[in-house]
RNA sequence: GGAGAGGUGGCAGAGUGGUCGAACGCGGCAGUCUUGAAAACUGUUGUGCGGGCAACCGUACCGUGGGUUCGAAUCCCACCCUCUCCGCCA
């Protein structure tokens, strides 16, 4: 949610931000004039309340005549106010207005309407080379007896999968490997509730709610989280924290859940795009100004996740319309999937300012005593994405899997093999 | 699943129609005393919105939303949430 107050005194500044998200001027002209009419009502109706305050307390002491036309006034006053109130509240989609607006992106997030106007900032490492046509992951998968897609769909339906074997194994460390070494860069490890109230989704706004899955709907409406984000998040909600205690950095790890509405036919083979997978995931709560190199910080270690797997990847800056409507900006880490022969998305990092704690009421106090919302950051550590990479890009001639030697001695095995 | 209790300021806890934004206590902050600290004493102590250069003024907030009333933390209605006991259970 926006900040009426800073549109009101920024309104050209907003009007030029939110057009690279999409948004029509307008629409800002139109919620400026709501809020005039609003404020002008408001202020009617608190002079009125100030005479009705005022009056209330002499009342007790009257009596007779005096007492008579004094209630009398009393009635006309509350009745005057009663309409303007009313007034007001026909005309109020103040709220409802506000909320439908997204975030204004960072200047630094690159102009554009699509995914196809994303900017690649850096590449690191190299393509690996191979002397045979490297197979998709699922090819892999089925070959080696890793993925079965074909029993997930029996039993659960599409873009489920079973890990099987070998890549269960790996999908274990991977995880465990990923959440310690966040933790070990102060990040404070969690494991949050995996299914939240309504407010807590609506509140990280990241994921619609069209995009959780509801729990028992007519006894208790728990919905299952799309990230750890949403808990985490939402942990601090209605909270004022202390500057001094700032940055708050947690590491946190949960199944993730997605229904993937309208994405029919994009990615449908194997474990890119599925309604369930396993996530670590950053989130950090900072003064405003702290949040450009945080976000930074993030990014840093997502790569240096990624370059300990040995994976050559890309650093894309996302444009505007690829943003969504919690984040200002945003890095994809997109490794190289060689049997894919494409870059695809394993993980990435957004600066979602204060759009989420207005919502969530997350603020900070200063240690001049002004108070502030919360700046939010969010970053994928590890999914289950990175899966994909390894098979595919640590596979050899002999249909076999090299493990990372990081993750090793966490599975206990350094290759895959056909068994 | 069955039965009950309760939601008031950072915490604890009074308050059942009229200076109640709310007693008392704890905590926090400032000061006095002290070489320093503790103790003791004194003072102070919320958030949002609107107005004002400002000191400040107005208004709202006692789980949420409605209602009754000149006036609601207090009365009425609906909803939300939390806890306890029993049952079940990794």
């Amino acid at each position: 949610m926006l900040d009426i107050k800073a549109i009101r005194a920024n309104p050209i500044e907003f009007k030029k931000s939110l057009k690279r998200k999409g948004v029509d001027e307008s629409k800002i002209d139109e919620l400026i004039k709501i809020d005039q009419f609003h404020r002008e009502g408001l202020q009617k109706i608190e002079s009125l309340k100030a005479k009705q305050n005022e009056v209330s307390k002499r009342i007790p002491s009257l009596s007779g005549n005096e007492k008579e036309k004094v209630l009398s006034d009393m009635k006309h006053i509350a009745e005057e106010r009663k309409s303007l109130e009313q007034d007001l509240e026909k005309n109020n989609q103040l709220r409802e207005i506000l909320e439908s607006l997204p975030n204004p992106p960072y200047p630094s997030a690159p102009d554009g309407s699509s995914d196809a106007d994303n900017v690649v900032i850096r590449t690191e490492g190299k393509k690996p080379e191979f002397s045979f046509k490297p197979l998709e992951h699922w090819e892999i998968g089925e070959k080696l007896n890793l993925i079965d897609t074909e029993r997930s769909a029996k039993v659960s339906g599409s873009r489920f999968y079973y890990l099987r074997n070998e890549l269960a194994i790996l999908q274990r460390a991977l995880v465990f490997w990923a959440f310690q070494e966040v933790a070990k860069r102060g990040y404070s490890p969690t494991i949050p509730p995996f299914l939240t109230r309504e407010n807590a989704i609506y509140g990280t706004g990241y994921l619609s709610k069209d995009e959780n899955y509801v729990v028992n709907p007519e006894d208790e409406k728990l919905f299952l989280i799309g990230t750890s984000e949403v808990p985490m998040v939402s942990f601090h909600a209605d909270e004022i924290l202390e500057e001094s205690s700032l940055p708050e950095k947690f590491v946190s790890y949960s199944p993730c859940f997605r229904r993937e509405a309208g994405t029919y036919g994009k990615d449908m083979k194997g474990i890119f795009r599925v309604h369930q997978f396993e996530k670590v995931e950053m989130v950090i709560f900072c003064l405003p100004e702290d949040a450009e190199k945080l976000h930074e910080e993030i990014r840093e270690i997502e790569e240096d996740l990624l370059k300990k797997l040995g994976i050559h990847y890309q650093v894309v800056n996302v444009c505007c319309g690829d943003l969504g409507n919690s984040a200002a900006k945003k890095y994809d880490l997109e490794a190289w999937l060689p049997g894919q022969n494409a870059y695809r998305e394993m993980t990435s990092t957004s600066i979602c300012t204060d759009f989420q704690s207005r919502r969530l009421n997350i603020r900070i106090r200063r240690e001049n005593g002004d108070i502030v919302y919360a700046h939010v950051l969010n970053g994928t550590a590890v999914s289950s994405r990175p899966l994909i990479a390894i098979l595919e890009n640590f596979q050899n001639a002999d249909g076999s899997v090299d493990i990372p030697k990081v993750l090793q001695p966490l599975c206990g095995f350094k290759k895959i093999e056909k068994s």
